[in-house]
Parts: structure tokens; C-alpha cells; sequence
DNA sequence: TCTCCTCCCACGTTTGAACGGG
DNA sequence: ACCCGTTCAAACGTGGGAGGAG
């Protein structure tokens, strides 16, 4: 992990954005040498939409609620990604990581250290249900993780991601390409931190203020909002209130007031600002550059060269079309209100041009300050995606069909994922090349069956990275990445043996 | 006594089935 | 039979409060 050693690098002068660059990542040198992953030479650029929301709970200090049965965050994740492959099918994820090594306690006003944090669970990973999907699709919209939710519930077997209560986190996304079965590529793999949406989870609100904050933006909360002091608990406690410490509440609803006053400009300064705050490209070079160690590249690498022959089908595909970004986004833009017309533009940096100086995390990028080729690159590539103009909200009306189908489905468990994309490999290979039912032990049926074992096998070595004194557990094969892809894989996850088993179950 | 957690509540939003009209 | 729009109840998501555990 790469977070706090960051640099935060403008990407785009144009629309004042910026993103993260590991120290690792400049390291163009290294970069080029692990080229056989197609997705590792994209400039790849995330960013986290709401930024205006996401920096008023970051002042204050964000709390995210987690429960027994799990609850979603607010504000939830929602992150554009530019510079993919549009041809090429990605499988995004999202897990939490520790942002350091204390445990918080709220103390009267402020949180502070108490003590050092609990060994960090092994990760659960939250599987954008559009997955896998091809990178023109990931690029049209802005990628919602809004049914992502967090517990505290380790024996949770829903897909839920689990923290410890009073400890702090920040989101990672991660994204895993399909190998290229005509050029041999391996796939790739990109990870993306968001220092800025970091969190503390808790199993009650600490801070007021973020309460407030939280009633005021969710919608699910109007019912405490003003006209739920009408409520007769909500007048009591009003009451209560106002007479002990009016004074200090109005203060505090003054600095809130003056925060939600900026609410109407939030979805336009999310639009001309691009609220990029994602770590550009890959940082981890020694994860990127094994991509056996990946258990996503490694469950692609053992559907073998059927893996993009399905490519065509996705789950979600087929009523997207190949027209380029440019164009969908045109045809869409006629169909929006005039108010709606929010430009979404994102900078694809490239690498040779990445400046070297730190800057300010906050800093805005003014267009003087960049040499007059990155300037000029941004222009193009800001030209080039101008025409990205975004809903401000997801709205049914504006919508393709199958992103609602990909957005309104539940969680699936990665197992889910690899076996039916693995299904789908396995049935379109006997479907193209009928030979291969004697290899795959001479039916359809017997063929998936063989694909179910590939992701219960617990016999699997695992790699772990300590970079901030936390593990995450790496599955690898036990096995050649080489092997066709008839032979069954033991691939293993332990922290999703569970959905492996409810896979299996026929849940 | 304090901190943290769980459960339940009331309220608003979302979803999808049911229904009727064209 | 099919499509489309409307209605409405159930499910879901939300923070607050009471009360319990340590």
C-alpha cells in the first residue's frame, strides 16, 4: 500500500483537477519493463466524483456507520475512470484498507489515538456488480459503489465488507484486466487509494456535526431533517437543547449553514472540477508486476484464451454500444436537460510528461504552471473528452437499461463472479470448439462442474504485503499460470471461502 | 461511571407487483 | 397479447434513543 507516500500531481490544468502519483509509479523505468500487462501502459486515471461533499465531511473527520446486517456509506464511492482499453474487459472491485495503525476514541469534541489498532481482517472485497464489463463501458459513466456496505460482523457471509469499529480506513479500487489471448498479455492490475474519503468506522454517530451533515445530504435521512423536529422525540430533544447550550449550537449550525450553503454549487463545481483525488495508475509495482499473485488476473489467466473469445456476451453487455465514448455521450447529451449539461472531463496523463514536483493536495492546478507539452496534451485529451457530460445523478430516465439492471443487482461474492464468468468461458469454448467437450470431461455439465472445485480449493499459498504493518492476503496458484485452461485451478480465497461454499450450494 | 455496542423505532425513499386503459 | 402509465404496499435505508455489556 502507497497511500501516505503519495504525492498529490495536478492532472488537468483544464479542469483543475488533480491526482495522486506514487513514487513508485514516476518510475517510468520500471513501468516499461513490466509492459506485458496491457492495462500497466494505459494512462489509467481515476476519479472520486463528490468531491465537495466528500472535503466537508473530511473536515470535519467522516464517520461511517457499520452494523450487524451492514450498512451502505454516505457518501458512497462513486469514481470515473479514464483511459482504459474500451475493448477490453475489466472486473473493478473495492475493499477498505487501515489508513494507519491507531485506534480513535471520540473525546468530548475531537477524535484521538487510543491505543494502537486490532490486527486488520483479511480483505473483503466489494465487486462492482457490472463486472466483468468492457472498458468503454467502465469509461461512460461514473462507477457507483453506492451498495457497498460495511459491518462489523465477521461472520457476515453477504459480501459485506468488515472493519473494526474506531478505527479509521480509506476506500481502495481495484482494477483487473482480462488477459489478451491474440498478444499473450497477462492482464493487469491497478489499485487506487482515496486518502480524501477516509473514515472512522463506528456503531454510532461520535461527532454531531457529521450527523448533521449526513441528514442534511442523504435523502434516505430526510425524515430528520427540519420537519422532523415535528417529531415528538426530535422536539424534546430540540427543546432540551436549545435551552443548554443555544450559544454553542448556533455555532455550530452557522459553520454547518455555511457548508450547506454551497450545496446548489456542488454538483456543478463536481462537474467543472472533476474531483480527481485517485492514485494514478499503478503504484504497487511489485503486485502489478506478478500478475499470478492476483486471484482475479489468476482466474482470467485459467479461463485461457476463451476468456475474451466470450467478451462480446458480457453479464452486462449487450445492450451497450461499441460506438465510442464520444459518440454515446453526444447522443446522450440531446436527451438531457439543459441543466443537467454537467461536463465530466477527465485527464489521462501522460507518463512522460508527469511533473515531478509535489504539490499540495489541495492546491488547484492553474495552467501556467505546467510546461506548455503537458499543456498542450491536456488540451487534447481534454478536447477529446469534453463531450463526457454526466447526469449529476444516475437517474433512470437517462440511462441505459442494462446499467440499471448491473446497478439495482445485489453483491455478488467474487466467487459468484469468477464462476460465472468461468461458466460463460466454459460454455462458449464448447460452443466455438466442440473438440474441447472430450477435454472438458465430455459435457457441458460435467465442464462446469469442474469450475465450481476451482474456487472451493482452499490448498492455495497466499502473498501478503505489510507496507503499513497490516496484511492482505494475496491467493496465488498452486500451479503453473500456464496451464490450460480445461485444468481446473485451485484458486482460493480464504477470506471468500464462504460464498465459495454458498456457490456451491447453488445460492 | 464511562465507553461502546445492539436493538428497535419512526420516517422517507426505492422497488416491483398489480391493475387498468389503449 | 402486448405495451405503457399509475397506484400502492413491502422492502430498504436512515439516525435517534434506550438499554445492556464490559
Amino acid at each position: 500500500m502507497y497511500v501516505h507516500k503519495d504525492y498529490p500531481y495536478p492532472v488537468n490544468p483544464l479542469t483543475k483537477s488533480y491526482g495522486y502519483y506514487s513514487q513508485g509509479e514516476m518510475n517510468s523505468v520500471c513501468r516499461a519493463s513490466c509492459g506485458e500487462a496491457e492495462l500497466m501502459s494505459l494512462p489509467v486515471h481515476v476519479a472520486l466524483q463528490g468531491r465537495e461533499l466528500w472535503d466537508k465531511f473530511n473536515t470535519i473527520g467522516t464517520e461511517m456507520l457499520i452494523t450487524k446486517t451492514g450498512r451502505r456509506m454516505f457518501p458512497s464511492c462513486r469514481v470515473t475512470v479514464m483511459g482504459l482499453n474500451p475493448k477490453v474487459k475489466y472486473v473493478l472491485m473495492m475493499d477498505m484498507v487501515p489508513f494507519d495503525n491507531n485506534k480513535y476514541k471520540w473525546n468530548r469534541d475531537h477524535w484521538e489515538v487510543n491505543g494502537k489498532s486490532e490486527p486488520h481482517l483479511p480483505n473483503r472485497f466489494f465487486i462492482h456488480p457490472d463486472s466483468p464489463a468492457l472498458g468503454e463501458r467502465w469509461m461512460q459513466y461514473p462507477i457507483s459503489f453506492h451498495k457497498l456496505k460495511l459491518t462489523n460482523n465477521t461472520l457476515n457471509s453477504k459480501g459485506l465488507v468488515v472493519l473494526h469499529s474506531m478505527h479509521k480506513y480509506q476506500p481502495r479500487l481495484h482494477i483487473v484486466q482480462a488477459p489478451d489471448p491474440c498478444g499473450g498479455h497477462s492482464g493487469g492490475y491497478l489499485r487506487f487509494t482515496f486518502p480524501e474519503a477516509a473514515f472512522i468506522a463506528v456503531t454510532s454517530y461520535q461527532n454531531q456535526e457529521i450527523t448533521k451533515l449526513k441528514i442534511d445530504n442523504n435523502p434516505f435521512a430526510k425524515g430528520f431533517r427540519d420537519n422532523g423536529l415535528s417529531r415528538k422525540r426530535f422536539r424534546d430533544k430540540d427543546m432540551c437543547q436549545r435551552s443548554v447550550s443555544g450559544q454553542q449550537q448556533n455555532r455550530t449550525q452557522n459553520h454547518q449553514a455555511s457548508l450547506l450553503d454551497t450545496d446548489d454549487e456542488e454538483d456543478e463545481q463536481v462537474s467543472s472540477s472533476v474531483e480527481s483525488s485517485g492514485a494514478l495508475c499503478l503504484p504497487d509495482m511489485k503486485a502489478a508486476s506478478l500478475p499470478v499473485s492476483n486471484p482475479f488476473l489468476s482466474v482470467f489467466i485459467s479461463c485461457g484464451g476463451a476468456g475474451l473469445a466470450c467478451g462480446q456476451e458480457g453479464l452486462s453487455q449487450s445492450t451497450i454500444s461499441h460506438q465510442s465514448p464520444h459518440i454515446l455521450n453526444s447522443k446522450n447529451r440531446d436527451s438531457r436537460r439543459p441543466d443537467d449539461n454537467l461536463q465530466y472531463m477527465c485527464a489521462s496523463l501522460p507518463q512522460a510528461h508527469i511533473p515531478r514536483t509535489p504539490m499540495p493536495q489541495q492546491q488547484t492546478c492553474h495552467p501556467d504552471t505546467q510546461t506548455p507539452a503537458v499543456h498542450q496534451n491536456y488540451s487534447a485529451q481534454a478536447k477529446l473528452h469534453q463531450s463526457l457530460r454526466l447526469p449529476p445523478k444516475l437517474s433512470r430516465m437517462q440511462l441505459p437499461e442494462s446499467v440499471f439492471t448491473s446497478l439495482d443487482s445485489n453483491p455478488k461474492p467474487l466467487s459468484d463472479i469468477f464462476n460465472t464468468i468461468q461458466a460463460r468461458v466454459v460454455a462458449k469454448d464448447l460452443q466455438i470448439n466442440p473438440q474441447h467437450e472430450q477435454m472438458a470431461s465430455g459435457s457441458h455439465r460435467e465442464a462446469k462442474a469442474q469450475i465450481f472445485p476451482a474456487v472451493q480449493d482452499c490448498g492455495a499459498a497466499f502473498c501478503t504485503e505489510q507496507d503499513t504493518g497490516h496484511t492482505t492476503e494475496w491467493p496465488v496458484f498452486n500451479g503453473n499460470p500456464g496451464q490450460s485452461s480445461t485444468e481446473p485451478r485451485s484458486v482460493a480465497f480464504s477470506q471468500l471461502g464462504e460464498y465459495a461454499g454458498e456457490s456451491a450450494a447453488g445460492k
